[in-house]
DNA sequence: AGCACGCCGACT
DNA sequence: GTCGGCGTGCTC
């Protein structure tokens, strides 16, 4: 006899602060099949509300415990992690101050979630009476029974609470169930992942929904809105439906409900189609440098030791050569590889390629995949169907047995580093990945990030290094043009002289151009005139930003939006817009060249009908002399008849309050100036600048990350930044502003006290804060945060675990919740 | 976080 | 007496 089995579980319902692995009793039904990896339902304190877990070991129940709680579903019929991966999933709870259920969430497709749904249902031949009987003369008792047997004898947990308003159902339902009136359920069903979208259609002719609605244009203007968008467009998703007209989720559930549209949801994204017919490719062949790089690389992988690699090529030099050859020589040994790209979308050319080397052995894992397809390629992983996986950041959790090789192509890019919880950065998951499956870990840029290149000059990588461009082709000379100097002779506006100049003598051979903004999101803003005021979110310290889509002022951090107003609300003076967004440039180039089109490509204008593909291919095909966009410019574009790039404003990414702004500003930047004269027809590139004498900007000019990274690793050794030290950022967010400075401030004051004695005296440590967070409202909590700048060890680690675990349990810190990032991306 | 328990004042 | 407010402490 096996005996009783007990499992340690890792739970959802845990915050960080208790998160640890709980025990629960093995139903004896199956004692049998489960396993560690796979997923449960548990109760879970007091409230005994059933809550997801994951199992992370089994054992013998020594000594027996009787009273333990036991576990009520098992979810899944075989493990979805294997131990390496649970393993993964502590440490990411150790290196990013997660919960272990949040790291297994991050590392598992979202098709395969459930989502759990508890109800409460009237037990079988339970007739109103009775049940009314059994509540006693509680009010709300009676309440609930009322509602059960309207609602068809079961209710969900949410719907009740909404019923109840402010008013709590739980001491009512406690007593109906231990009356034997109602069980508690729970329905596990298939989450649908968050790429689902819902489409609302009209249900009636377009006529007649017009006629209903033209006498309510006043009574109900969202509606209206909504109908007449409808009429026009047939069918439209939802949240399309709320940004153009500012109508909420609720409008049109209520116009659902009187039969005027019909919502459902649908999933909006394909698959990334692999090209079909793409001839089979041969050996890649490689010059002496790339054979040079392949061949120590290839043996690096053959020593079946942990090793880590850094492939500093510069563009064109052929990095994708060499990445094809390895990848060859490790499925020949039956291993398997992962390569990870920082946008999925951008690199076209890069699947076909790899399809065209590799067959149906690729698989395509990335965020904008159909949940049920993100489902099936992850399985077509595990099962080892595919063996190279090419996908974006989450993709590093690809579930691949003998793994030998993890590649991480641009490996400076900030969408390697989570934006949410769990934060983790890719580069590190890979790292850990290869120590645990002996593989090499190859990392790959032009312009790499200083702490990898750091880390290749301490020794720690193997260096390999590409500095010749496959075509020989020199590199476009590059001007820089001093903006202070424009606007001393009169020019205030985005286009210098010199670049106009540029620009018409480039139309006039018939030639195109590329013009880069460097600023994210591309937004403006509005203000006065009279009184200078600028709109602000009512919910968040931010500035409401100007989407011309719509027609309204909207906020990046919470989404609310409002139309733009006529007139200043609180002065009625005349609006201006402010700021320099691709929208100002696009018409101030319709202002210099009224007979010439201009193609702008930016989040506006890249949407669900237009792909940027297609965007790309129309500015391809119909030889439109000038695009203009943001970040999405700067990448793999290759265009034979393109001759002139320009950057509109080298610096605004300078003034980032982030140790990374030189770094983003110089890779931006040589990005963009490579894109010029890739064809037989030469180029030339201009960057426009207020800071001409800027070294980042000096240095790309000239190409020359060797300069730049020589500078710049003495500023971050000066500064105590990556990879000198990390920084641990400490955020208390709360609904008052004190509450949250407040929390910090004690927070320092631990940490000072802790540091006073043993054995925490010897630590280096600096701390600065508590400072405003550098949005310091957002959706009506206040952020305020402390900053640790330490060598990340596990001692560092360890005490700012203790200090999360302290900020939540201090009494002083009602209301306030604390959370940890390392080296965080705002 | 979320939930129960327990203590206190207000109202039937 | 009961209902509902909020402070306190725990979650296998």
């Amino acid at each position: 006899m096996a005996g009783i089995l007990v499992a340690k579980i890792a739970l959802n319902a845990a915050t960080y602060a208790i998160d640890k692995p709980y025990d629960y009793t093995v139903p004896e039904e199956v004692a049998d099949t489960l396993r560690p990896g796979m997923r449960v339902v548990v109760p879970f304190s007091a409230g005994n509300r059933h809550t997801e877990g994951i199992v992370l070991t089994l054992e013998a129940d020594r000594p027996p415990e009787p009273k333990r709680k036991r576990i009520l579903t098992v979810l899944d019929e075989e493990p979805v992690l294997d131990a390496k991966a649970l393993r993964l999933a502590l440490w990411m709870r150790e290196r990013w101050f997660c919960t272990v259920y949040d790291a297994a969430r991050a590392m598992l497709p979202a098709g395969l979630y459930f989502s759990l749904q508890d109800r409460w249902v009237l037990k079988e031949g339970v007739d109103q009476e009775t049940a009314l009987a059994a509540t006693g003369k509680s009010e709300q008792g009676r309440q609930l029974v009322e509602l059960l047997f309207a609602w068809g004898g079961q209710a969900d947990v949410r719907q009740l609470k909404e019923a109840f308003g402010t008013k709590d159902p739980n001491p009512a339902l406690k007593l109906l169930r231990d009356k034997g009136v109602l069980t508690l359920e729970t329905s596990a069903s298939r989450g649908v992942g968050d790429k689902v979208e819902q489409v609302a259609a009209l249900a009636i002719p377009p006529e007649e929904a017009m006629a209903q609605f033209t006498g309510r244009r006043r009574s109900a203007p969202l509606q209206y809105a909504v109908v007449e968008l409808l009429c026009s467009l047939g069918s439209a998703s939802a949240k399309e439906l709320c940004y153009f007209t500012g109508a909420s989720s609720a409008t049109l559930r209520s116009l659902a409900k009187r039969g005027v549209l019909t919502l459902e949801q649908r999933e909006v994204f394909r698959r990334v189609a692999l090209p079909e017919g793409v001839e089979a490719a041969g050996e890649p062949q490689l010059n002496e440098e790339q054979q040079r790089a392949y061949e120590g690389l290839d043996q690096l992988v053959r020593s079946g030791q942990p090793s880590a690699a850094l492939l500093y090529g510069v563009t064109g030099s052929g990095k994708t050569q060499v990445y094809l050859k390895l990848i060859r020589r490790v499925l020949e040994r039956g291993g398997s590889a992962l390569v990870l790209v920082p946008e999925i979308a951008l690199t076209p050319q890069l699947l076909r390629l790899f399809s065209a080397h590799f067959g149906d052995q690729i698989g395509v894992l990335h965020s904008s995949l159909r949940a049920g397809e993100r489902y099936d390629e992850w399985k077509r992983i595990r099962t080892g169907e595919a063996r190279v996986v090419i996908g974006t950041r989450s993709a590093v959790f690809a579930p691949l047995t003998r793994l030998q090789l993890i590649i991480l192509d641009e490996e400076q890019e900030p969408t390697y580093q989570s934006e949410n919880v769990p934060k983790y950065h890719a580069r590190e998951v890979a790292k850990y990945r290869c120590v645990q499956e002996k593989g090499l870990l190859l990392l790959s840029s032009a312009t790499p990030s200083v702490e990898s290149m750091y880390r290749a000059k301490q020794g720690l990588y193997h260096l390999f290094t590409l500095r010749r461009r496959y075509n020989e082709r020199p590199l476009p000379p590059v001007e820089i043009v001093d903006m202070k100097q424009e606007l001393r002779s009169g020019n205030g506006t985005d286009l210098s002289g010199a670049l106009k100049k540029r620009l018409t003598e480039m139309m006039e051979r018939g030639e195109q151009s590329i013009l880069f903004l460097n600023r994210r999101g591309a937004s403006r803003m509005v203000s006065c005139g009279e009184c200078g005021e600028v709109p602000t979110c009512p919910r968040c310290s931010v500035y409401l930003t100007y989407h011309s889509a719509n027609g309204r002022l909207m906020c990046h951090y919470c989404g609310h939006s409002e139309p733009l107003p006529d007139a200043c609300p609180s002065c009625g003076g005349a609006l201006n817009f402010i700021g320099t967004g691709t929208q100002k440039v696009e018409e101030e180039l319709k202002q210099a060249f009224p007979q010439r089109e201009v193609l702008r490509m930016d989040t506006d204008t890249v949407s669900a009908t237009q792909t940027h593909e297609k965007l790309l291919a129309r500015f391809e095909r119909e030889k439109i002399p000038i695009l203009i966009g943001t970040q999405m410019v700067a990448k793999g574009l290759d265009f034979e008849n393109v001759t002139l790039v320009g950057v509109i404003s080298a610096d605004l990414s300078l003034y980032a309050e982030d140790y990374r702004a030189g770094e983003r500003t110089f890779s931006l930047l040589t990005q963009v100036v490579g894109r010029a004269g890739r064809g037989t027809k030469g180029g030339a590139a201009l960057i426009q600048t207020f800071t001409p004498e800027h070294d980042v900007i000096r240095c790309a000019a000239r190409q020359d990350y060797d300069a730049f990274y020589a500078q710049e690793i003495e500023l971050r050794r000066l500064r105590g930044c990556p990879p000198f030290q990390d920084l641990f950022v400490l955020t208390a967010s709360a609904r008052s502003e004190a509450g949250a400075l407040r929390a910090c401030m004690r927070m320092r004051q631990a940490l000072e006290s802790w540091l006073r004695q043993p054995p925490l005296e010897q630590l280096t440590l600096r701390i600065l804060g508590p400072a405003p967070a550098s949005v310091v409202k957002v959706n009506d909590r206040y952020r305020y945060r402390l900053t640790l700048a330490c060598s990340n060890t596990k001692q560092i680690r360890a005490l700012v675990a203790e200090l999360l675990r302290c900020a939540q349990a201090d009494k002083e810190n009602r209301g306030v919740s604390v959370f940890a990032d390392v080296n965080p991306l705002d």
